[in-house]
DNA sequence: CCTACCGATCGGTAGG
DNA sequence: CCTACCGATCGGTAGG
């Protein structure tokens, strides 16, 4: 009987990252065995090589996946009308929001990128390269004196996902201090007397009344 | 002949250490064999098991050493006849140098603490919380909004190690912008409008005139 | 989609 | 009789 592909093909897929995401963020790549997997997924190492081809191809996966919702972000603030403190503030929030919301995959990816072959390591850090280029010019933006020292700029864009790529260490969602307590944290110190939104005051508030104080969920969907 | 220990015991312990953070910090503590270890040493599986009773010990070896380095800088610090602000300008800026100098280790510590037995992991992690503790004092004490905002003061200091210990991804030693300068635009970002050094200005250039602009070199040794 | 296996390599230990 | 150190190989398990 011929078959066609499963009508949860993808579902299936997923299923398979999620699980991978979790065991390679508590023992590691190296540490969780393609056996350990399958147990986790409660099927067999063999349906685990139907949807992908080796363990490397489901690293990946975890990886790209998770940069995948982090470069729609900056797609998402590239294409707002709004100032640069706008944007950047926008930009750690939702980062943040990423980094608490799939915790597992990025301490994959911030610990395991060295696991994955050169070609596909290249692709992820080129990536994270344009990730990074954005804030960067976001930061240079809002801080004059970083545009004439170009060194300087990109110390402080790295101190910046620094302080945000951290937490993945000792970030506690369902502790005290919230995601976005945390982002507006950095954002102060990264740049000092941003107001935690709006960034430009002036005058813009005019027409739209009664949004929330420190808003961000403005950028959630819909 | 009787032999007592290697009059070298200590320097081979040690080399072995040197070649483990090399080999752990390059492929991983799973990824990297004692056979290879032992490649690396120039000497036999059985001569890396004489000094060492396993695997695991080598790995603890490794962090404790570096761990040990960063405990008597906080050590040093606290017994300075300095104000706070000076203290922790010395303590990053130390901290700064032993990452760079020891940046094989420094990347195995922030790495593979999970593959250490549970036992040594805990004491770990207790060394790793003295040193947490000690910065975050001195930021309470410099900044005097956070004495009452435990929370706040925890967030400050996270962001803090966040800033200095994620270095280990991109800082380039012989890149444009030295340890030291990271070091000062962290200290800038966290205790705003603190000096280069000395932490008190007042007056305290008169007598010395001539110095490099951005002079921080001062603390290296003498 | 499972059981049965493979070539290789793992951390650790044997005798001498 | 001790410790230092070697070549060889153990029982299990890895990814595929």
């Amino acid at each position: 009987m011929a078959r066609t592909q499963a009508a949860d093909y993808e579902e299936r897929r997923e299923a398979i990252v999620e699980q991978a995401a979790r065991l390679f963020a508590k023992t590691g790549f190296l540490g969780a065995s393609v056996a350990d997997l399958a147990a986790a997924c409660a099927t067999s190492k063999s349906l685990i090589y139907h949807y992908y081809p080796s363990k490397e191809d489901i690293l990946y996966a975890v990886m790209i996946s998770h940069l995948d919702q982090l470069s729609e972000d900056v797609v998402a603030v590239t294409a707002m009308p709004a100032d640069p403190a706008e944007r950047l503030q926008t930009l750690v929030h939702r980062f943040m929001q990423h980094y608490v919301g799939a915790a597992d995959r990025q301490k994959v990816l911030l610990n395991e990128l060295d696991n994955l072959p050169l070609e596909r390591r290249a692709e992820v850090v080129a990536k994270q390269r344009v990730i990074i280029g954005v804030v960067h010019d976001l930061l240079v933006a809002l801080k004059p004196e970083l545009a004439a020292d170009r060194a300087r700029a990109r110390v402080h864009t790295m101190l910046l996902f620094g302080m945000i790529n951290w937490t993945h260490t000792w970030f506690d969602p369902k502790g005290a201090v919230s995601a976005d307590e945390v982002a507006d944290v950095a954002l102060d110190l990264i740049v000092p007397g941003g107001q935690p939104f709006p960034a430009t005051p002036v005058r813009r508030r005019v027409a739209k009344a009664a949004e929330p104080a420190r808003g961000l969920t403005r950028h959630s969907r819909g």
